[in-house]
DNA sequence: ATAGGGTTAG
């Protein structure tokens, strides 16, 4: 073309984008700057922003959109959406959480939303997306409702968060959506139920699915395979395989995982040395830390080191391969090893502070107390300071958070008991680990009756609130749900809004939950 | 004529 127009320019660009050539698409915008007599127009900075996010890439990313902000561009709602989403992929969500707060005048759509939701889903941050999800179903200005790509984000949501009974409110609005058949949300919700635990609920999404793709399998390999059904994983990646869909790299990761778990390390090694020529997969660094963790966890601590030295990769990845080294090194009592990986931690400059704590935890077990203390002293000079870890467990209506070294609230002493009675159990059946689960650094205690209360109290009014998702008019209270009828799940989930039924909370909108007045679920069966 | 959002590992 002799003069190509911004249309042609624009096209281009997001023909690369479609082809994964986002590099090249940035590199077509780059020679459009250079044309001055054609200017980007909304579509063009959309295209690019998208760009940007498939090579998280937040750096040129702000350069754009300091050029955007220029052009007077930014009041588009398309373009603010790919600019927020491109924030949230580069994992910047305070800059993407503004522009989602500056979108509010120029008027904000289900995608706007599902950007924001899915920027704090993707960055680990499942409380606020489900936040923002109530915030979206609670919203009056806007007649949009969910759809497939929001539920599939707040489904993942439920996922990290492993809250089971979120997860199932959440189906119940995929049903009533009539979205169950959308592969993505199939798969989304099939690993929200591996993740929450219910693996038969997993294996039910999965049968429901007729036109099975790598994702698919992938994530079911991978339910079994957390499940500690090494053999079902390995039968289900061979099914696959027979169907001719053909595995990727993340398949051999929940392959590799599935023999780590199980204790099938011949079979592990097996599937690393032949997958580039039974599979076409080149192992990387993570299918390498995955038969580290194998080997490790099997006692072959030696081989796992000789193998980690092997692989030459630096930054998240080099972490979390010498990560996995340590752990096996501490599971195996092996100061050598702990030693080795922390100093390699260290210099990968990620995790440092773990690496800090776990080198200290190896010397105070050997008994170098003095190397111990000495490591905790520079470690707080550096301003190192340990997250306390935190897990929690929903368990019928209750929440149960568990805090790492925290022995205080366990007055009766029964978690201990437990916990030792457990591990007697394991010595007996020949478990070899050397580290004690008590005097390792994972010491679970549950919290205080009041502090319980606290928590239940609050996930009861997110759940509530969360999923304002009642079939009742305007105007009327929960109160009022009492009198409908509901199925086990819904009502399961529903009997945790008594507690503050007294706050008359006014159900902002109608025909949101999958219970309806005649009493007909449409859950019902599958649960 | 050209544009934005979702699922699978650790």
């Amino acid at each position: 073309m002799p003069e190509p127009n911004v249309v042609s320019w624009t096209s281009v660009i997001s023909g690369f984008n479609d082809t994964g050539q986002p590099q090249t698409a940035l590199s077509m915008f780059q020679q459009m700057h250079e044309d001055e007599y054609v200017a980007p127009n909304e579509f063009t900075f959309a295209s690019v922003f998208k760009a940007c996010s498939a090579l998280a890439e937040s750096r040129i990313g702000k350069s754009i959109h300091a050029r955007l902000e220029m052009s007077g561009r930014r009041s588009n709602t398309v373009v603010s959406s790919s600019l927020l989403d491109m924030y949230g992929k580069c994992n910047d969500v305070e800059t993407a959480r503004r522009v989602f707060d500056s979108m509010i005048g120029c008027g904000r759509n289900v995608v706007s939303w599902t950007s924001m939701i899915t920027a704090y889903a993707q960055n680990a941050r499942g409380h606020e997306a489900i936040e923002l999800f109530r915030t979206f179903n609670a919203d009056t200005t806007t007649l949009d409702r969910p759809n497939q790509f929001m539920l599939a984000s707040v489904i993942s949501a439920c996922s990290s968060l492993g809250r089971l009974q979120w997860g199932k409110v959440a189906h119940g609005v995929v049903t009533h959506g009539g979205y169950e058949t959308n592969h993505v949300v199939a798969t989304s919700l099939l690993d929200m139920y591996a993740k929450c635990g219910s693996l038969s609920c997993a294996e039910k999404i999965f049968l429901t699915i007729c036109r099975h793709s790598v994702i698919s399998y992938t994530s079911m390999i991978m339910a079994k395979a957390k499940h500690g059904l090494g053999e079902a994983a390995l039968q289900l990646f061979d099914e696959m395989v027979a169907k001719r869909i053909r595995p990727n790299y993340v398949t051999l990761l929940a392959v590799l995982h599935a023999c780590s778990h199980s204790g099938l390390v011949t079979e592990g090694l097996g599937y690393l040395n032949s997958m580039v020529e039974k599979y076409g997969v080149v192992p990387d660094p993570r299918h390498y830390t995955c038969v580290v963790d194998m080997l490790g966890r099997f006692g072959r601590v030696d081989e796992a080191y000789a193998l980690a030295k092997t692989i030459e990769v630096g930054g998240e990845q080099g972490a979390l391969l010498w990560g996995a080294l340590l752990s096996a090194g501490r599971l195996h009592g092996r100061v050598d090893i702990v030693g080795e990986a922390s100093k390699r931690l260290i210099e990968s400059n990620q995790q440092v502070t773990s690496a800090y704590v776990a080198l200290s935890n190896a010397y105070a077990v050997a008994g170098g107390w003095e190397d111990s203390e000495s490591l905790r002293l520079e470690m707080r000079r550096g301003g190192n300071v340990k997250e306390r870890a935190c897990s929690w467990i929903e368990i019928k209506d209750s929440v149960y958070a568990f805090h790492a070294g925290d022995l205080s609230c366990d007055e009766s002493g029964e978690i201990v008991r437990f916990i030792k009675d457990l591990e007697k159990r394991m010595k007996e059946r020949g478990h070899r680990g050397s580290s004690s689960m008590i005097t390792s650094s994972s010491v679970f205690v549950d919290v205080d009756e009041e502090a319980k209360e606290e928590i239940v109290s609050l996930h009861c009014e997110r759940l509530a609130l969360a999923f304002g998702l009642i079939h009742l008019p305007e105007g009327s209270t929960i109160r009022i749900m009492n009198n409908l009828r509901m199925c086990r799940d819904c009502h399961e989930a529903f009997k945790l809004i008594s507690g503050i039924v007294e706050r008359e909370i006014v159900v902002r909108d109608v025909n949101r939950f999958h219970c309806f007045k005649d009493g007909s679920c449409t859950c019902r069966d599958f649960w």
